[in-house]
DNA sequence: AACACGGGGGC
DNA sequence: GCCCCAGTGTT
C-alpha cells in the first residue's frame, strides 16, 4: 500500500465531491481532453469554457480541425492570446492524422514529441485517458506541492522544476493517476488558490508542512520577473469604405493576426507630418491631395513582457496607395468580424469605432 | 538557461 | 492602475 494512501482517500473524496462539472470531464476522448488542456493552458477555466464549446462545435473531430484553414481557426482563437498555441494545435491535429492514423498515441513520451504538446500536456493526456501513471505538473501543482512540502525552492528555477516533479510523482496516487491528477489541479484552483486559501476546509491539511509552520501565505517562492520593454506602434487607419489591413508575417507578437499598416518608433511621434513621412518611407505609401486627418487615438497595451503605446493616426483621403511590395489589402468591417483574426487591441478599437 | 509569447481577474 | 497568473518553443 502506498505511503500516502490516506491522503489519497481524503484528496479523492474531496474531488468527488467538490470538483466542477465540465464538459470535457463527461466522456472524455483523447481529441476533447487534449483539445481542453490546450485551451486551458495559461487559460483560466471562465475564459477558456466558451471557447472550448466552439472549438468542439466548429471542429467536432481531429480531422475536422487537421482539415481547417489555419486562418479560419486563429479567428477561432481570437482572443485567447498566445497564438502559438493554435498553430501547434493546428499542426498537431495535421500531424496526429497523417501519422497515427487519427488517433492520439497513447504513452505521454509519444504525446510530448507531438506539435505543441509538452511535459504538461503530454502527462495529462496519457493519464486522464490512458491511466499512464506520470503526474502532471502545472502552476496549480506547483503551489500545493510547495506549501505542502515547505519548500523554499523557487518554482521557475531550473532545480524547482525538477525538484517539485520529483516530489508530484512520489504523491502520485497509482491506483487511479488520471482522477489523482485532475484531484490536485482542482485543489490548487478552488481551495489552494494563490492568495487566501481555504486551509480550514482544505482536505490536505492534516498533512500540509507549510500550513504547520504558518508559512502558506510566503510559498511558493518565485525568482522575480523581467523588465517589460515599451514600444510605440503607430497605425494607420484609413477610413474609407473599408479599411487597409495587413497580415503580421515577421517573428513578432501576434504572428499571423492582423492589424493596420504600422510603423514602430522608438520615441512616440506627435505629429502628423513625421507620421505621413514614415509611412512614405517604409510602405511607399501615395497620399493624394486634400486628405482629411483626423485626431490621433492613443492606446495603451499591455502584455506580459512589453507594453504597447499605440497611435491610430486617422485619415480620410479621396486617393490612397500603398507600394506594390507590400501585404496590405482591403477588406471591410464584416470581413474583419468573420475572416480576419485580430489581437484585442485592434478588436477595441475597432468595438469603439462603430459605437461611434 | 534565458527569453518570447496574450489577455483577464483581483485588489 | 498595478500586480499576478504560467506551458511550450526557440535561441
Amino acid at each position: 500500500m502506498s505511503p500516502h494512501y490516506q491522503l489519497h482517500t481524503d484528496l479523492l473524496n474531496w474531488y468527488r465531491h467538490n470538483h466542477r462539472e465540465l464538459p470535457w470531464r463527461e466522456n472524455s476522448s483523447p481529441y476533447r481532453v487534449w483539445l481542453s488542456e490546450i485551451i486551458l493552458q495559461q487559460t483560466r477555466v471562465d475564459q477558456g469554457l466558451p471557447y472550448y464549446l466552439k472549438f468542439v462545435d466548429h471542429y467536432p473531430t481531429v480531422r475536422h480541425l487537421a482539415e481547417a484553414d489555419l486562418d479560419l481557426v486563429l479567428k477561432d482563437w481570437q482572443g485567447l492570446g498566445y497564438y502559438s498555441r493554435a498553430r501547434n494545435m493546428h499542426q498537431c491535429a495535421q500531424v496526429v492524422m497523417d501519422q497515427f492514423n487519427g488517433e492520439f498515441p497513447k504513452s505521454a513520451s509519444e504525446l510530448a514529441k507531438l506539435p505543441g504538446i509538452g511535459p504538461y500536456t503530454a502527462s495529462a493526456i496519457a493519464s486522464i485517458c490512458f491511466q499512464e501513471p506520470t503526474a502532471v505538473v502545472d502552476g496549480n501543482v506547483f503551489r500545493v506541492v510547495a506549501r505542502l512540502t515547505n519548500s523554499n525552492i523557487p518554482i521557475n528555477s531550473t532545480e524547482g522544476k525538477r525538484y517539485f516533479a520529483t516530489e508530484a510523482h512520489h504523491l502520485l496516487n497509482p491506483v487511479d493517476p488520471g482522477t489523482h491528477n485532475q484531484a490536485m489541479m482542482e485543489l490548487g484552483a478552488l481551495v489552494c488558490t494563490p492568495r487566501n486559501p481555504s486551509c480550514p476546509v482544505c482536505p490536505l491539511r492534516l498533512y500540509c508542512d507549510g500550513l504547520k509552520n504558518n508559512r502558506v501565505d510566503e510559498l511558493p517562492v518565485k525568482m522575480g520577473k523581467s523588465v517589460r520593454r515599451t514600444r510605440y506602434f503607430n497605425y494607420l487607419v484609413v477610413q474609407t469604405d473599408c479599411l487597409f489591413i495587413r497580415q503580421r508575417l515577421d517573428r513578432d507578437v501576434w504572428f499571423m493576426l492582423h492589424d493596420f499598416p504600422l510603423v514602430e518608433t522608438e520615441e512616440k511621434v506627435n505629429n502628423w507630418s513625421e507620421v505621413i513621412s514614415l509611412f512614405q518611407t517604409k510602405y511607399d505609401l501615395d497620399l493624394g491631395n486634400d486628405t482629411n486627418l483626423l485626431d490621433p487615438v492613443h492606446e495603451k497595451h499591455i502584455l506580459s513582457h512589453q507594453t504597447i503605446q499605440a497611435t491610430f493616426w486617422r485619415l480620410q483621403p479621396k486617393s490612397i496607395r500603398f507600394g506594390a511590395d507590400s501585404n496590405i489589402f482591403e477588406a471591410d468591417l464584416e470581413d474583419i468580424e468573420e475572416r480576419y483574426a485580430v489581437p484585442i487591441l485592434i478588436k477595441n478599437y475597432l468595438s469603439n469605432l462603430n459605437a461611434k
